[in-house]
DNA sequence: AATGAATGAGGGTTCATTCAT
DNA sequence: GATGAATGAACCCTCATTCAT
């Protein structure tokens, strides 16, 4: 056969590269569709995000995305899944082992937040979730679980760990925890929401707007204390 | 219309009666249907929310609808429109003639919208623009006119009033500003999105939650106020 | 190729018997694909049959079937093609030497049938036939001449032996072929169709309803041979 | 309006025939369309039968058909259920009160399903479940329990009666049913399936074929009844 | 004005077939 | 030869919209 011929003569490293270049398209496609899937579906939400258009996203055809995907509803649930990284865990480590004052802890954890989750795609999921979630109860529970909680339970530590150090004042833990949070919804829908719509661009520096919610939060608005509620002196 | 005739001969009070009825319903279907619009829509998002469930919702058939709105698309924006209360000018009035301190104020600010909007079905127009704002950038871009914008002018007012009478402290006007409406925000997320998947129902109570982020707002987390960045005596 | 070198340094044993099986499968090939399609076109019909799952019961991939079978509508030519005997022949030859009386030639003939047809998978093809008949009316053209035709030969063969031997009245042959063919036609609905969905089973033995069926050929039911139709003595 | 004009001026009856048009077209649909997928189940088989082809050959369009079933498999039961009918108790009442000879009496059941079910499109049914019982293996035990039963139960009594008033010798019950029932399946084969496809049209008179089915089943081929196994004299 | 039967474009999904490896 | 990832035409089904009544 002249095509063994051609395979002595042809370099070997070329065979290798090409097979590679194969083998790492089927394991790079599963990423590359939920990636160009989770673009969609935060810009036009579940059910007007076509299951083509994330293929042609994702630079294959409408068949191949059902090769990786039984269906568009396994394909939402995967994006969800996908971008809800486990990586609490060390985000906690991390600011377990935190030296400093709380106060510089908040702000370290909310930069943290931004540069990690906030700043990248993965944020999109919380709109996405927000839009979504009476749609997929279930998908709704387990962003409860793995997301909602987790966060909950780190920034309540930290919230403590204030209160225990004498540094925080906290009338009421739970509602506090949302004071936190508050700011984490509001800046993830400026950037994939309203914030996405207005022509000019983004309106808002996230970093100084994380600044500036930190400072409010420690310190408030009022400048004579006499005016606080309750037992502050 | 003959019809016109057999209605003088029949008794007049059943006539009458019916009359008022069917024209009170002919005149209220607008409305009807636009209320079971902002539920679905709120509820489903725009493109899940079949057109046949919110005329059956308004106890009308699907032909209906089309007779009052030309597209499901112009249906939604309708919806917009007719939740987005052009009450600002009452709403601004209210609070030009406040008397009392500014903390006062905002406190009240936040009551009065939590009654009038936040606990109402208005509040979902909020949680749909978040979800549809990039399909509808046209109507995305007529709240930021219509709603954000003014709400922004009204904060603005209250939190300058603040500086002015030497009660707040405001480092950054522009982004204080989002201090005050992202618990706004988060309150409608927790109504209308991951607060109404979960079983139990969540648990949280909008004045409590509203009145301790207000606290929060005017005197921060700090007990020590040395901590505080800047210029504050 | 390089890995012909290799086998050679490999134990040459080995490599035999390796190449052996190799290319006894190779050969096997086709006949294997040929069974599996057969099995699945009967139980499922032709269009509700997937290609790779022929190829998977193969035990070959989706592609090597359409190395041997240029498409599937020719991999069921095929199958119906290679599942016709073309050991009328042979058969034919059994039966005009057979010895004794026609009665019991009759009962030779169906014995063989069920033996060397019936009882095999081949006896799928005429259930398969039937289905797909409409669908492939040069098949069923190619079927008629090729199998219907010939036996329906054999049978009328037997009958006039019958008749010129005077053992059998025959009013009108072209339908008693018929009588003949019905009970061969019910068994195999009987195996493939029907039959094979009661759950327990169907409670048919093969065996002893062809022996029943021809003493009720060859005698009837009636006990008075006076309620006899025609000439008959 | 010129319209409401043109009502007084326009006859009664014509407005009344409109109307009787419309809602019979409605009412008619189910028929209308169970019956051209009848036709085309039987023709192509299930799997093979495009909707729109249904829709079409019964006048509507594809969106039509789904408004009377809710999807191609119950559209599928429908056309099963629709077409055996109930009528088993009329049929059977007919048969018990038949005065007679028994023989004759097997002649006329089998004229009565002839022109009541085999000549009429109903007797695709049992082509169709032929081909797709393996793929509807509830429908299968519909069709066991519906009709194979019931049939059996008829064709037994009358068997059964001609054992009883000495008319009939049977040996073996069970199996003799499926003497009977054998030429009904061999006929509805050749009309929908091989006969059909034979170019030069239906090769067989049914009239004719039955007749001489029941004449060699009443009396069998065999000229001297020593011939016969068993205890016959 | 109101109805709801009918339409048909649109989108999710399947699967025979191809082809680079 | 063998593989199985990729393709895209085809098909089922949905639902916004129309229109005869």
């Amino acid at each position: 056969m002249s095509s063994s011929v051609s395979k002595h003569i042809s370099p070997p490293s070329n065979a290798g590269v090409a097979l590679v270049k194969r083998e790492r398209r089927k394991e790079a496609r599963p990423g590359e569709l939920l990636d160009a899937a989770l673009d969609l579906f935060v810009e036009k939400g579940f059910a007007a995000t076509r299951s083509e258009e994330v293929a042609a996203r994702a630079g294959v055809s409408k068949g191949t995305l059902f090769l990786y995907f039984p269906s568009k509803e396994e394909l939402f649930k995967a994006v969800v899944r996908e971008n809800i990284s486990g990586r609490f865990q060390e985000w906690r480590r991390e600011l377990e082992n935190f030296e400093g004052g709380t106060a510089d802890m908040l702000r370290y954890c909310l930069k943290v937040w931004w540069d990690r989750v906030g700043a990248t795609k993965a944020s999109g999921i919380n709109k996405l979730i927000i839009g979504e979630a009476r749609n997929f109860p279930d998908i709704a529970a387990f962003y409860q679980d793995e997301v909602i909680k987790p966060v909950q339970g780190l920034i309540r530590m930290i919230l403590q760990r204030g209160v225990d150090r004498g540094e925080f004042h906290i009338a009421d833990m739970d509602y506090a925890l949302f004071s936190v949070m508050a700011p984490m919804i509001f800046l993830i829908m400026m950037k994939h929401s309203l914030g996405a719509c207005v022509p000019q661009g983004y309106p808002i520096d996230p970093e100084r707007y994380l600044t500036s919610q930190v400072d409010t939060l420690l310190h408030g608005l009022c400048l004579r204390p006499e005016d606080a509620p309750g037992d502050r002196r």
